[in-house]
Parts: C-alpha cells; sequence; structure tokens
DNA sequence: TTGTAGGCGTTATCAA
DNA sequence: TTGATAACGCCTACAA
C-alpha cells in the first residue's frame, strides 16, 4: 500500500493500464462498467495518483509560490490571501514559503521552487536587486516582486507607492498642527524605510519646516520591540527636542510605541500622535485605535498573482511595474 | 533554455549522461577537469535539476507541509515556526498551505500534498475527526494532528491541555476577586472552545460559585471583529448581570473585546478584567497588555514535526498523544 | 471502447 | 574514471 501504480490498479481491475489512465483523465471514453470496476481497485488499493510522474511528463506544474519576508507579520498574510484567491481562481494551487528574513534560506526556497518547475514564483525578497532573482529568471522560472520594486525593469514588480504614502503620513500630521515629528524606521537598507522617509520629507519642505525638526530615530527591524525601544529613546529625548507625533515605517513598530507611550503614561494622541503604516488588523484593534496608511494588500497580492500567470503562459508578456495607491486611514491615535 | 537536461549538459561539455549525473551526485568520483567542464556547461545552459525526475525515482520527497487553519492568526504562524526548525535540522524543506477554514480547500491541498508524496503532513484540521484523515494516512501519508486532539487514538497529535489552560484563567480570575463573569467563544464545533469551557466551570465549580455566574457568550467564531462585538453584547446587559471580568477563547477575541471596552470608556482592569488564550505577540503589546494563557507555540511545531518524522521513518512508530501544559500569563488587563 | 509502446529526466548498476 | 542502459509512474498517440 501507499505505493501502487495505474499499473497495479489495471492488474487488479482485469483491464489494461491506458484503461485505467482513461478513466482518470477521460472518463467519458471509458464505458460505466469497467469505470466501476476501475474506480474499485483504485479504491482497494488506496491508489494516489504520483505527482511527480505526472509532472515529469507534462513539464509543468500547476502550482504557484509565495516566498514570504516574514510570514508572522499579519501584512504578508493578507496579501497571501490575495494571491491564494487569484490563484484559485484558475485552479492553481499556492504554498507558501517563508523565508523569515534570511538569505539563505529564501535562496533555498528558491533553488526548490525552481527544481519542481513552479509555474510562477513571487516573493518579498530580502533584496529586490539580489542577483539571485536574475538567475532564477534566466533559467526559466517566471518571478514577480511583491510589495518591492528595482532600480531596473528586469522584473514584474507589484508595489505601493511608499514615498506618496510617507507624505499621507506627515501632511496628516502637519494638519493636525505638528511641528516637530519623529519618523521611527529602519534599516534603511530596507527600501521601504527609505521611501517612507522620503516621502515625509517632501511633505516636511512642502510646508516649510525646518528640516531639523523631522527627527529620525533609526531602528534595527521593523518588529513591535523595536517600537518599544524606540519609545524609550523618544521618552528620554530633552523636552525641547521630544517631537509631539511620530510617524512609524510599520504597524508593528507602531503598536510597540503605542505600548510603551500609554505604559508610561504619556496620552495618545494628546501627549504623542501615532502614525503607522500598513493598516494591519491589529490596528484598528488596537486599544487606540491606529491611524495608519493602508495599502491594498489583498489586491497586491491579486495583481502579482495575475502577473505572474501572464508571464508564465503569455509568450508576447512584457514586464510591468504596479503601482498601487496608498490611503491613509485616520483614527483615534492622532485624531482627538 | 529553462529546459535543459542531463543529457543536454552531457552534449555540451561532451562527456556521457553518467558522469554528469555523477558530478551531481558523487562528485569525488569525477576527476577535476571533467567536473569543471561539466560545471560549465550547467551552467552555460542554466540547467536546473528536476525534481520531478529525481522523485519519481527516488520514491519519496524532501519535503514537509503543514496545512495551517489560519493563516492570518499569528499562532498558527508561529507554530509553523517551530516546524520549519525542526525540519531544517533534517534538512527537510516545509511548505505551507492555508485552509482558512475551507472544508473545500483542506481537502484540496491534502489532496495534492498526497500526490506529490509529501514526507509527512502536519495539519491543523477544521475536523480531527473527520474521515478525509484517516483515508490520507490509509493510503500512506503520515499525518500528525497540530493543536487538535481527536477522539481516538489512531494518529499522532500535538495539543495543549485546555481544560486546564481554562482552569488557569478562570482560577486568575477567581482569585483576584471577581465573582461573575463571562467566557466568550464560540463556534462550540471547536475542540478548544469546548475544553477551555470546561475548565473555566470546573474552576468555577470548585470555587462553589453559582453556575449562572458564568455567563457564556457565543461567537461565530475566534476573531477581533467578534470580539468586538461580543464587547457591546456585554454592555447591553443589565448592570446586575454585567460581568466584571471576561475569559475570551482566543487573545483576537480578547483584543476586540478590550478595544471596545476601552472605546466606549470602561477601564481595563477595573471596569472589565480581561483574560485571553494564546499570548500572541500583540498580546503583550496591547495598550492594556493582556493577561493571556500561553501556550508553548514552538514547541508544538517542533514535537509535531519529531513525531511525523517518527512515522515517516521508524517502522516501529507507534502513535502517540502529546499534550503540552499551558501556563498563565498575567498583565495589566487583570492586575492593577 | 480497449490495449500497446515510447518517452519525460534522473539515478544506479554494470561493463568497459 | 567513464559510458551505456534500465527503471521509476504516467500520459498520449496510435493500433486493434
Amino acid at each position: 500500500m501507499g505505493a501502487s501504480s495505474v499499473k497495479d490498479v489495471a492488474r487488479t481491475a482485469g483491464v489494461s493500464l491506458g484503461t485505467v489512465s482513461n478513466v482518470l483523465n477521460r472518463p467519458d471514453r471509458v464505458s460505466p462498467a469497467t469505470r466501476a470496476k476501475v474506480e474499485k481497485a483504485m479504491r482497494e488499493l488506496g491508489f494516489v495518483r504520483n505527482e511527480s510522474a505526472r509532472q515529469l511528463r507534462a513539464g509543468t506544474s500547476r502550482t504557484l509560490a509565495y516566498v514570504m519576508l516574514d510570514a508572522s507579520n499579519p501584512f504578508f498574510t493578507d496579501v497571501a490571501q490575495g494571491i491564494e484567491s487569484a490563484a484559485e481562481a484558475v485552479d492553481l494551487s499556492l504554498v507558501l514559503c517563508n523565508s523569515g528574513n534570511d538569505q539563505r534560506r529564501e535562496s533555498a526556497h528558491l533553488a526548490l521552487l525552481e527544481q519542481r518547475r513552479t509555474q510562477g514564483v513571487l516573493v518579498t525578497p530580502i533584496d529586490p536587486d539580489s542577483a539571485v532573482l536574475d538567475e532564477v529568471v534566466a533559467r526559466g522560472t517566471p518571478v514577480v516582486i511583491v510589495d518591492r520594486t528595482r532600480t531596473d525593469t528586469r522584473f514584474c514588480s507589484v508595489a505601493v507607492d511608499d514615498v506618496l504614502g510617507g507624505r499621507l503620513a506627515v501632511e496628516h500630521l502637519i494638519d493636525r498642527g505638528h511641528t516637530r515629528i519623529a519618523y521611527i524606521g529602519g534599516p534603511y537598507t530596507l527600501g521601504q524605510v527609505r521611501d517612507r522617509l522620503a516621502g515625509a520629507r517632501e511633505a516636511w519642505a512642502a510646508a516649510e519646516l525646518p528640516a531639523e525638526d523631522l527627527i529620525e530615530i533609526t531602528i534595527d527591524g521593523l518588529y513591535v520591540a523595536e517600537g518599544l525601544e524606540a519609545g524609550q529613546r523618544l521618552a528620554g529625548l530633552p523636552a525641547s527636542r521630544r517631537p509631539t507625533a511620530a510617524f512609524c515605517a510599520n504597524d508593528l513598530v507602531a503598536l510597540g510605541l503605542l505600548q510603551q507611550a500609554i505604559s508610561s503614561g504619556t496620552r495618545v494622541p494628546e501627549g504623542l500622535a501615532i502614525v503607522g503604516y500598513d493598516d494591519i488588523v491589529f490596528a484598528a484593534a488596537a486599544a487606540v485605535p491606529l491611524t495608519s496608511v493602508r495599502q491594498p494588500r489583498q489586491e497586491l497580492g491579486r495583481a502579482a498573482a495575475d502577473l505572474v500567470l501572464d508571464e508564465a503562459t503569455n509568450p508576447d508578456h512584457e514586464h510591468s511595474q504596479v503601482q498601487f495607491t496608498p490611503e491613509l486611514v485616520a483614527r483615534a491615535s492622532t485624531i482627538t
């Protein structure tokens, strides 16, 4: 058991191998009686199609894969959901891989996906400009970059305008009357961290506010713990330099900051207004609901899936860089 | 390109097919010169091993899979991380599938994993007693049930003692002086929802408190939105019946409840104490840090991976039902 | 409608 | 050390 093949089924059913295959693939060409016999044999033997053999013959698989940067960030699981819905629509299955911000694991996953002849690979890479990605494509696996952009245009990518997002966040704070704010993000190897800051600066400059009043707090990663720690650094600033608002590079950081602020007795937003980024489900559910820059997460995933499918099936495919527009969702963390 | 085989490599390198295979699998048996030639040809052709063919020949794959119940619940991504670390240790790769609480998708994933001859499948099933699981095992794929238990012992499973967890939560509330509390959970088709309530009742009975003061609020699923809604129902109760504390079946629900309480002006824990379950990262990071029953998430995953590996490789494997012990983590949502 | 043969890419065995 | 060959399980022509 566990290892019976069409041949075995044919033998027990007393038919030829071709007939079994027909039952599997073109049931209409088989007489109901034989079909019943064959199906009975399959059940008895616990027959399971061997996908490797099918694929070997077909040359291609029926699965898509998404290599996530951080499976524990709800943002990425929402993106994955969008991908899944698109994949389901065309009857492909989706496999999730998690690189967990580890270059080695990312490479290992990509290598295996190539070897499996995965139809298409979506990836939020640690480094979107990494040569590894070029090699994968050069060897024939369609790759679409999700929530990141490359400096060149040799890939399809789907991203959100992070400069605009940064601008929206800071314009909102300026509108609320803030004239000294912090930008909390890092590491600066991340494109989004840079872009969101760039947007913040644009808004700041447009309002003719002095550059030194946009204070950069650099952290080591976009995690809750880093936000907590940043809050302590903020609290340590002399009152004259202490910002009245903070724009965090993502919601995890913002939630950490929020927690630190409240637990140290700072009222939000009166003592410190906070804007996050991503609008994950926990942002709205925070005890002081978080103002955040929303990215169309599911759409992001869907669009990426569509692109990779086009790349995989359309010979005239041309790379395109899709950019979505973020949107500010104002909540209690900035509005009294 | 994208489709060159060992044969092609052999041709371009001017060696035999067997030599190429040796370069791949037993490089020491090949002279450095030929090896270099072959490797050069591989690079030129963009050769990628065909995993399907390998697997067809080998009869078995080098991957484990985890079929998650809800990829957007951080609890399950943490479990997945535990599995991944165990898989990595034995050089297996892990693929994640998400059933998203959908029976059809769960079945589809399981079917595909069988067809791929996946070494072992871990699953948090929608219905642990479903016959589908028996069939998968009967056909030869090792299956371990994660964070659920079955009524029979024909499976390995890894779970946490939910009755104890429920008891711990409610004992804690009783210790804090509460004599009227709510249990918020549902649907009751979920074993954990039932077990945690059972534990709650045990504690309640042991303290000789009247059964009617343990109020059950039934919700449709363990999501943030349901917690919010439950909060409104709680607020709607006449003051004489309104509980002073709530034990929620998981943290998502607790976070929703917390948000509703605070936004409606109820102080936590003074007006309403809250205990959650799972101790996800957002529990500690909530603006009122949440008291929660911690499950050893990563260990859960690791143990499950170990069991499935044993089942896959050890002919003398015997099923075992591992049960972990939960632990109460007291935080500000219950402690003044 | 049913049966037969060839080949997908890889690996291991055996012979040179 | 290298080269030829068979086999893994499936599917699709093609022949009966």
